[in-house]
DNA sequence: TGTGGTTT
DNA sequence: AAACCACA
């Protein structure tokens, strides 16, 4: 016997029929995976099993050839045979019965040819499919572990693939299993019998007589024929006296491949044309998020999108009549920089035929540069389609052109669909890129600006300003060419994925009010600023004066590469921790260190003071606009994978608030004249979003009645009442709400806490012990993250979680902290979004929303109509959704950010 | 690129 | 946990 194991073709080959025992695969799941139920309670384990072979097999092997055989059900010929065969089997449970017919659902989206034919049994088929591809010349591999099947097994030509344990059944390994080479199997299992299907065989011989007895005599005939010879007194009496038994059995098993069925190999072609929206459609609804992802029409043909310029108002107002007769525009503004409030326009592409562009040059600017479109011209020419709401807008990152084009004096509307923001949606860590996008789905090639632009040698890079504008074309033109492609493939992709209504009735309306946020940007005083900076120099050339004679010789504070020689090799402190290059010396090092020299404590104020310096005091003057006087914070809600929003240049969202000297820099954000900075917070939203979720009592119990949550966590775990809770054991259990919010483990909670590892476990462990409900919210959510390798939030927002597969333990266990957390921190940004939403237009004549910070929305307001303003903006974010507990915002207003806390 | 630090 | 940013 070979030592080989027998391997499957490779994958892809041109000559190999791949066939699927389907009833027998789904009735082996629906014993060997434990029970599984989809979003709406409908049984799915075995559906779910059958899946995964499939989508492996299709995946995987890429088969050339596909059928798949089941049972009719009814009567078979062998019932007529022996009407003992499989009468014993009780009628199959209804949960089998409902996955069964689910997995045919999905076969046929998968349009796998299916073969079914009365009095046959899907062995029976199998056994013909193989004769006729045998005839061919065809190599066949079954998708099964029926031992029945392993008669049809020739040598490496025909063989058994077992894809649940993944193993091969060639000849040689058949031979190892029952001791017989595969043409014995039928004579071997009618001897052996079969008690699953009621064939009785002949009592008292087992695998191991019967393959003896086939060694010696190689079929069942010959055995009769010379039954004498058979040695043992015992085996010979009992196949005497049970001949006809065997005889029958024999006939039960034997698989004939000459049945005249109705087959033609050729329909088996598999191209992988399946039918990819009823297949998401299927997976969605069955929860089997984790295969959306490897459902993907086949990839179509490369092309180019093709591109022309348009150089006079003339030829603008031929494609405006255009699309206004297509029924709608694809737009990309280009633009000289990344921050459409300072950037010029350089030109704006247009599309109304998928694949098809053109391009607009605006501000090209070279020697020999022809005469383009006068931004007046455009704003009488397009201006028009752009503010009509009934003509569709489509784009990839919209946002950016609608600031851009704001800013310009046009006006928007009618935005339908946003290439950027449904990519997003579909899975919010993948590449969002259009170019990507585009290739992918569409198959319509956006050129790199490189390959239009060449780099030439000892100069610098153009902009696409410098560009040859009919080269520009062939790249500017192809974004909302592609952009319209990919929009008539993703749509019906959110559709059949249940992320449509977040698009159009969330994200979409999202990214307009966040563009009037970007257009109206926020006040910032300068001259609070400059006062603070000078104070802030004087301090940090004291503290670093003082360090030089500490130490004795020159050093920079700021490097931590000096720090770590001067710390831990000249004044010898002990290294706490080591990172990847060296020793650290981050804040809790320095503060352990603190008590042992000087130094350290004084590098901790230098730091304080050069980060507040560096990334605000200083940088925040330089981000004023220079027309609006403004800092207008760009706002991405295609960012973060859980759904939150971010902001940049600068980052609103992490302006200090803890220590005095942070409070003084959000005294700087200020309301112009006559108005006030008006702020409202959500109180403690994600706990919230957690009682919501989890519907536990005792959580929910504490918000209906308005308690302090981290009281209360404080008297459940430390099992005191509220009197005797002290600043210490509340201050340890906020941290433990915030653990529990961040998935944090023992050891994050340990250091958190600076106590013991152990002593943080028994902290989580009496947090799950009185916050039962969370305890089983948080089970509940991971096996399902599991099975459907995704989390999902309240409004059905999603973020794919392959890594909680990963055989690295480290990614899984991070992919396992994710799928805790994001439930809860998306639920709670759906929430803001929606507020935000609900306020897009202003609350009071005058008001304007001007930034939000994750659970806070923050508004100027004329300084008459603050009160009313108020009870209006809380009014709507307490409403905003009627969760099982009650939303409860904090409002404040005062002259600047700092006050209106 | 790595380290460190700010927010929610 | 997950953003963004400064600095060496």
């Amino acid at each position: 016997m070979s030592t080989r194991p027998t391997a499957l073709p490779p994958a892809g080959a041109p000559d190999v029929l791949y066939l699927i025992d389907l009833s027998g695969y789904v009735f082996r799941a629906y014993h060997a995976i434990s029970p599984l139920s989809s979003p709406s309670g409908e049984p799915t384990h075995a559906t779910y099993g059958t899946v995964a072979m499939l989508s492996k097999l299709v995946e995987e092997r890429k088969p050339a050839y596909l059928g798949v055989a089941m049972d009719a059900g009814g009567k078979t010929f062998r019932g007529e045979l022996d009407a003992r065969y499989k009468a014993h089997r009780p009628p199959p449970p209804p949960d089998l019965t409902v996955q069964m017919a689910r997995c045919k659902e999905i076969v046929e989206a998968y349009r796998i040819p299916i073969f079914i034919e009365q009095g046959l049994e899907a062995d029976d088929l199998l056994a013909v499919a193989v004769a006729r591809a045998k005839e061919k010349g065809l190599r066949v591999v079954i998708a099964s572990s029926d031992k029945d099947l392993m008669q049809l097994v020739d040598d490496e030509r025909v063989v058994l693939w077992d894809a649940m344990r993944d193993k091969v059944y060639g000849a040689a390994e058949v031979k190892e299993k029952f001791g017989v080479p595969p043409e014995q199997v039928r004579d071997l299992l009618a001897l052996v019998g079969d008690s699953s299907d009621n064939v009785p065989g002949v009592p008292s011989i087992g695998l191991k007589t019967a393959a003896e007895l086939l060694g010696q005599f190689g079929t069942l005939e010959a055995i009769y024929a010379r039954i004498d010879e058979v040695k043992k007194p015992r085996t010979r009496e009992a196949l005497k006296t049970n001949q006809a038994d065997a005889l029958l059995s024999q006939k039960l098993v034997t698989l004939d491949g000459s049945a005249s069925v109705d087959l033609d190999l050729e329909k088996l072609q598999y191209g992988g044309g399946a039918d990819v929206d009823r297949l998401r459609e299927l997976f969605t609804a069955l929860g089997f998020t984790r295969f959306l992802k490897a459902v993907r029409a086949p990839t179509p043909e490369a092309r180019e999108a093709t591109s022309r310029v348009i150089l006079s108002r003339e030829e603008l107002a031929a494609f405006v009549a255009e699309a206004r007769e297509a029924g709608r525009l694809a737009l990309e503004v280009h633009a000289s920089s990344r921050d459409p409030m300072t950037a010029s326009l350089v030109g704006v592409a247009l599309a109304c035929q998928p694949g098809q562009g053109v391009y607009v040059p605006l501000g090209h600017r070279y020697l020999g540069v022809p005469a383009q479109v006068s931004l007046n011209d455009l704003k009488e020419v397009l201006g028009p389609a752009l503010a009509d709401p009934a003509l569709p807008k489509v784009g990839h990152d919209v946002k950016f052109c609608e600031v851009a084009l704001q800013r310009q004096g046009f006006s928007f509307a009618g935005v339908t669909f946003d290439t950027l923001l449904a990519s997003y949606l579909l899975d919010p860590e993948g590449n969002n890129a259009l170019p990507v996008l585009s290739e992918r789905d569409t198959g319509i090639k956006v050129p790199p600006f490189e390959a239009v632009a060449p780099k030439r040698k000892g100069q610098p890079t153009r902009g696409l300003d410098e560009v040859e504008v009919s080269d520009a074309a062939k790249y500017a033109a192809a974004f909302p060419a592609a952009a319209l492609a990919v929009s008539d493939k993703l749509r019906p992709r959110l559709r059949s994925e249940r992320l449509e209504k977040l698009l159009d009735d969330l994200e979409l309306p999202l990214a307009g009010v966040l563009a009037q946020m970007e257009v109206a940007g926020v006040l910032v005083d300068p001259g609070a600023l400059t006062g603070l900076g000078e104070q802030m120099a004087k301090e940090l050339a004291v503290i670093e004066t003082r360090a030089r004679e500490i130490v004795g010789h020159e050093l920079n504070l700021a490097s931590p590469k000096q720090l770590e020689t001067v710390l831990f090799d000249e004044l010898k402190l002990k290294s706490q921790r080591k990172t990847k290059t060296g020793r650290s010396t981050d804040a809790d090092v320095l503060e352990a260190l603190a008590e042992e020299h000087p130094l350290p404590g004084v590098v901790l104020e230098h730091r304080l003071i050069a980060k507040l310096k560096g990334t605000y005091v200083d940088a925040l003057p330089k981000l004023v606009h220079p027309e609006t006087g403004r800092i207008h914070t760009r706002w991405s809600q295609a960012v973060a994978a859980t759904g939150r929003i971010s902001s940049q240049d600068p980052n609103l969202q992490n302006i200090p608030i803890r220590t005095a000297l942070g409070r003084s820099i959000r005294r700087a954000f200020v309301a112009p004249p006559g108005s006030v900075f008006l702020s409202a917070d959500y109180s403690q939203i994600e706990l919230r979003v957690l009682a919501h979720l989890s519907r536990d009592p005792v959580l929910v119990e504490a918000f209906r009645t308005g308690q302090d949550i981290h009281t209360r966590t404080a008297m459940e775990i430390f099992d005191v009442d509220a009197a005797s809770v002290t600043e210490e054991m509340r201050r340890q259990s906020k941290t433990i709400n915030f653990g529990v919010i961040y998935g944090m483990g023992e050891s994050a909670l340990a250091k958190r806490l600076g106590i013991p590892r152990a002593e943080a476990a028994r902290f989580i462990d009496a947090y799950f012990q009185r916050y039962r409900g969370v305890h089983e919210f948080m089970e509940r959510t991971m096996a399902e993250a599991r099975r459907s390798e995704s989390v999902h939030t309240l409004l059905g927002r999603r973020r794919l979680l392959p890594d909680l597969r990963s055989s690295d333990r480290m990614r899984r266990a991070y992919a396992e902290r994710i799928a805790q957390n994001t439930p809860i921190q998306g639920t709670a940004a759906d929430l803001l979004k929606l507020a935000m939403v609900k306020l897009a237009r202003p609350v009071v004549p005058g008001a304007r929303m001007v930034l939000t910070v994750h659970d806070e929305l923050a508004f100027e307001v004329p300084s008459g109509v603050v009160e009313e303003a108020s009870v209006k903006v809380r009014e709507a974010m307490e409403s905003v959704y009627a969760l099982d507990v009650p939303l409860v915002v904090d409002i404040g207003h005062g002259a600047s950010w700092a006050e209106a806390h």
